[in-house]
DNA sequence: TAGTGCGCCATTGTATACAAATAAAAAGAC
DNA sequence: GTCTTTTTATTTGTATACAATGGCGCACTA
């Protein structure tokens, strides 16, 4: 391992870098909902000015990830019942839409790909590592979402789910039967194997609400 | 007049002031697609220094009205085909579950405020004034948004919609029957008063399809 | 003791100076 | 004459200094 704990970071302006860092602190649970941001602190955490902590900042605010105040600075957005419902009623409303293009366009190849991702999520299911778990799992999604080829929608879903991913992290923690997913995810890939764009478009509504309803529950 | 261009401006952080000035001339046609946006020209030109300047501009990628690569700055978002495309989709997904939404909540108060808004719609188009048109349908299509009330949508649909308004507002300047859209419109309203949202939702997708299919001839 | 006003301190907002990088222009080699 | 290399100028990236604001505590008053 070189001096950085990251090469790739290595080259990238420092906003970005330090977008990287607080995106990951935030998103696993170091940094916590309404826990403020303040730029001084931060700078000298992680050795930078505060330039590019500000610039940092900014971009998370763009992610949904922080909330800013002017003259109050940044907090890490945390979220009320209502916006969760919010953000998963958008989700599921593009994402529906993705699996259904998703079904219209899929090749062989990229048919593997899906079944090869929930196998992955099956392993991460049975290791119980809850970090692998919720990567797979994502992995397994943007498939779907890649697959439907509209960029726009995609960027908008990976913006929305990391407005909830902490919440779902958490969910995930206390989940009895995970492998339910895994057979959810089965379920959703056969159905888009099989071309039946309708079943998969209920199968993936089904398996988000599923989820909305028990995030939803421990927010509430 | 005051001092100020805008007096409630007066007291805003600069940013914003930079923010709210550029988005004005980026989406009414000043400031064309591809144009570079240099810091140093535009405090010179806004009366500020850099560091608000660049503030403003990550405001504006925020909304997708500029694109930034590292080093070499920020210009003004243009788009290509498959882009709008990509946009025009995610809107017209977005905008009909709004739709559909707002036929299970409207209210009587909100139904008579939607027939007012294509009502001062109509007008502009009788005026042929370009930009009180577009301001006159925003308005309409952002009393259904509202009235579906999910905040998310809303602020997803904003920022889809302003990507793509400049090319809209270009389009609406070579319209040969802009009453057309006021019909539309009435029908929309005709199916939400009826509490008829399969009709409702089919409507505004062909709405929002035929919008898409001339811009798109514009574009191309 | 409760309430109000004043002043200090921490923090964000803004300006500016300097460093690094890119692009363009000029010089040189073949 | 064209391609390569070097130089130079412009622009963005980063650091830092200073200004302005808002919150908080303390003192003063009724």
């Amino acid at each position: 391992m070189g001096f950085y704990e990251n090469d790739e970071d290595a080259f990238l302006p420092l906003r970005d870098v330090v977008f990287k860092q607080l995106r990951e602190e935030i998103l696993y649970g170091k940094l916590k909902p309404g826990e403020r941001l303040m730029e001084i602190a931060l700078s000298e955490r992680l050795g930078v000015s505060r330039t590019p902590v500000r610039e940092g900042i900014r971009l998370l605010e763009k992610e949904g990830l922080v909330v800013m105040l002017p003259r109050r600075g940044a907090h890490v957005a945390s979220i009320t019942a209502k916006q969760l419902e919010d953000v998963l009623e958008a989700r599921r409303t593009l994402e529906t839409f993705a699996v259904n293009a998703c079904c219209a366009r899929i090749t062989h190849a990229r048919f593997e790909e899906l079944n090869e991702a929930n196998r992955k999520f099956a392993e991460a299911v049975d290791t119980r590592d809850l970090r692998q778990m919720a990567d797979t799992d994502t992995a397994f999604h943007n498939i779907i979402i890649d697959t439907a080829g509209n960029e726009k929608v995609k960027e908008l879903l990976v913006s929305l789910k990391e407005q909830i991913f902490r919440y779902k992290y958490e969910f995930m923690k206390e989940m009895d039967d995970p492998t339910r997913l895994v057979r959810e995810h089965d379920q959703i890939v056969k159905a888009i194997g099989e071309s039946r764009s309708d079943k998969a478009v209920e199968l993936l509504r089904m398996h988000i609400d599923s989820q909305a309803i028990a995030i939803y529950r421990k927010i509430k």
